[in-house]
DNA sequence: TCGATAGGAGTACAGTGTACGCCTCGTGGT
DNA sequence: ACCACGAGGCGTACACTGTACTCCTATCGA
């Protein structure tokens, strides 16, 4: 009966309605406002109260991108792999620009996420249901970098392996269930390291994948200049 | 001579010297280190001290950026249009390789300062030099995006424009000034706003501009891929 | 020689993340 | 029906952040 006397009987907290209340105030007050403290008196609870559902702060701000993450639609089941490409993209950054520091979000946190791996996955997959090779769809993956998350940013790109002290037998268990949840994150992955070294997450050459999409660029920008230059041509011509 | 006694007789403060020491500093211990007390400790003084020289941490930051934008070697005189943005953007990765915070920091700082200017302008010269069109030269511009500073962003993106409240006259003057200044980045924001509305700063749209780059990427996946493709098949038959 | 002044020193305050200990319920085993 | 237990919320405390405000002092032009 005394918690009625309050504005609501405020039910338990848990991790997904500390997540999603976090969210929803990064959206109103921006996410250099959102503090544990603002976030634990919005929820009407004690500060620390939060840390029981979450381990800190880093943690809290890497659920809230995954939370957004899941937001984003699955891939319609396009005709070619082009256009399923461009409209997961476009559905991206659809749902990215719903919460504006989200990108600004993404960029700092490095965590592989459960659902950002399922997002990649799926990403990736479409790749190759539409006849890509593992190669080609790797240089792909990194030319389009952050514009799979409807901007841009280097993605990959720090190979700072978080490789928590694990024995080889629990390596080869999460790898072999990985390779369940994630098949084609993993078979890019793979077919990568089995060029170059032994080691996992190496042998894939950042200067290169920089390269190759600045030049897909750079020949696109070509394309559309002679064809701007030629069909000036012609219009003075005739 | 009671000076002396110290490690050195510490020559005075500037905002030179400031913004250097937290330079080196944030290459040393990372840039989520850096404090305006760490900085001042470092420059054997109070913290205070520091903003007699920089009115906060934010222009602290800026002015950081400024440094490092200026470190990008100029424009080598290219053959073609082609090989001299290719360079200078490899150029710039380079300078902001040695400095890993850089990336983040100019992705979370908007300020147009003089470097910045000075960078987008000669960059942008390159292009018109090369004959491309103010059109094409701004939306590649665009598609480089965060390219341009060897690594990857949404340039140009939050249209927030500063306009700190000025009169007209002092707003055609600085217009004026600017012009002189930075000449190419002038041509590139007002043929853009001839098109559509009056209002500097709009009239281009961000939408056009995403998807711009994007079937620039896509278009040349496809062109990669129908190659390996045909050799493939090529292959195959003979 | 003198006094204006730029620049460094000192103190103080609000706000941050979070470690640690306590207390209070709802719940499951006996 | 009891009771112990543990999840989860509370309170206090600490180190650290940026920075506002006041005072002091060394420097330099007249």
């Amino acid at each position: 009966m005394t918690d009625t006397l309050q504005a609501g009987p405020r039910p338990r907290l848990n991790r997904a309605r500390v997540l999603e209340a976090a969210v929803a105030l990064a959206d109103e007050i921006g996410i250099e406002s959102l503090s544990m403290r603002r976030l634990a008196q919005e929820l009407r609870v004690v500060p620390m109260a939060l840390y029981k559902h979450v381990a800190n702060k880093e943690e809290l701000l890497d659920g809230m991108v995954d939370v957004i993450v899941g937001e984003i639609d699955p891939p319609a089941a396009d005709a070619d792999w082009k256009s399923g490409v461009r409209s997961r993209i476009l559905s991206a950054r659809h749902t990215l620009q719903r919460h504006p520091w989200a990108r600004r979000a993404i960029e700092t946190r490095t965590a592989m996420t459960p659902r950002v791996l399922d997002y990649m996955d799926s990403f990736i997959g479409v790749f190759l249901a539409g006849g890509l090779s593992l190669d080609l769809t790797h240089h792909a993956m990194h030319a389009l970098g952050g514009r799979m998350w409807g901007f841009t940013q280097e993605l990959f790109e720090d190979p700072a392996a978080p490789a928590p002290a694990v024995t080889d037998a629990e390596r080869g268990e999460m790898l072999r269930q990985a390779a369940q949840r994630y098949p084609n994150v993993v078979a890019i992955a793979t077919s990568v390291t089995h060029d170059e070294g032994s080691v996992v997450g190496h042998g894939c050459d950042d200067q290169f994948e920089f390269e190759f999409a600045l030049d897909l660029l750079l020949d696109g920008f070509e394309r559309l200049h002679v064809r701007d230059w030629t069909s000036r041509g012609a219009k003075a011509a005739r």
